[in-house]
DNA sequence: TTGGAAAGTCAACAAGACTGACATAAAATG
DNA sequence: CATTTTATGTCAGTCTTGTTGACTTTCCAA
């Protein structure tokens, strides 16, 4: 279970990291930074009486502009019925634009308004300030770290979908 | 915005890092990372009609056997209600033990009963298991890093709690 | 002895997830 | 062309987990 083998992959680098001390405490600390990753966008959510669920979908909208909503089902992994409640909301609103596909009209396509873009940057930009000063204080070889863990701990689905759309912005 | 910088507080590494593009990437890996690392104590609790509450507070009375109410509110920053609930499910199911504070009477002394802490180690060796994996392919540098961002992005009372924890279970 | 802190309980409510059922339009297929 | 499948939307009801507010009991400490 503790897993300490002398030797092994990393060659004559111990494997103290991987003790279930190690794993435990990296467990809690995904826990705590996550809380703190997403503490300041649902401020701003709150006052507007939007949820951490209109803040996905205006997040991956913004990503991928045209998406439809099955596409947004499969990244999200809601229902759609929970989708739709909160789609609802975001078209009624004036944030989001719904429109009947071109090639097949059965399909929605998904874009964010100009009132939407503007709350997905205030929101996004939120976020991003508190994980630049993380990444600045932590440094680039850090950074590389955590991103490559973050992308291990992903499901197959997940990372798909992530290397895909990261792929394409890369470039 | 985009906040590049030639040298800048890293010598001559560039600051590319550290663009509005690279951000957003690490709220994405975020996200999706913290659903993979859900995901297998979630299927566990489903089965036992618990949700992710129970699995925090089993988490946090193992880590700090003998923890007041109090004490678990602050650390998980939910109302002494919504606590409540979960609390009183798991001390009527047998998994936690709530006696009576021997200096401050008025407090509860939370301890895991054999079942509890049964439960608590299925839970965790399925979350574990999953970072075990990811640490090992992202390699002991990897997970320096990444435990360094992770560190930075908590607030800082939640950092406070998670510091002294980890300083009490270093050495 | 009294004020206030700690803990617990009850009630009501909301967000956001879920299931199941059903409607509509359009595409795909026989 | 008829049928089936797909994409979407919607209604109704349930569950978990969070919230606020009001209230009680216990009991430490000034």
């Amino acid at each position: 279970m503790s897993d300490i083998r002398p030797g092994g992959s990393f060659g004559n680098q111990n494997l103290l990291f991987l003790t279930d001390g190690q794993l435990r405490k990296g467990i809690e600390a995904m826990f705590f930074a996550y809380r703190g990753f997403t503490a300041d966008p649902d401020k701003i959510l709150d006052d507007k009486d939007y949820g951490r669920a209109h803040h996905r979908a205006l997040h991956f909208i913004h990503r991928t502009p045209g998406t439809t909503v099955n596409n947004l089902l499969t990244i999200l992994g809601v229902t759609k019925q929970s989708l739709n409640r909160v789609l609802r909301r975001l078209i009624t609103d004036g944030l989001v634009k719904s429109s009947v596909g071109t090639k097949d009209k059965r399909e929605r396509n998904l874009t964010l308004t100009p009132e939407g873009d503007q709350l997905e940057q205030q929101l996004s930009e939120a976020q991003r300030r508190r994980m630049r000063a993380a990444y600045r204080a932590a440094g680039p070889d850090a950074v590389a770290g955590f991103r490559r863990v973050l992308e291990e701990m992903m499901d197959h689905d997940s990372r798909r979908h992530f290397d895909v759309w990261q792929g394409k912005n890369d470039g």
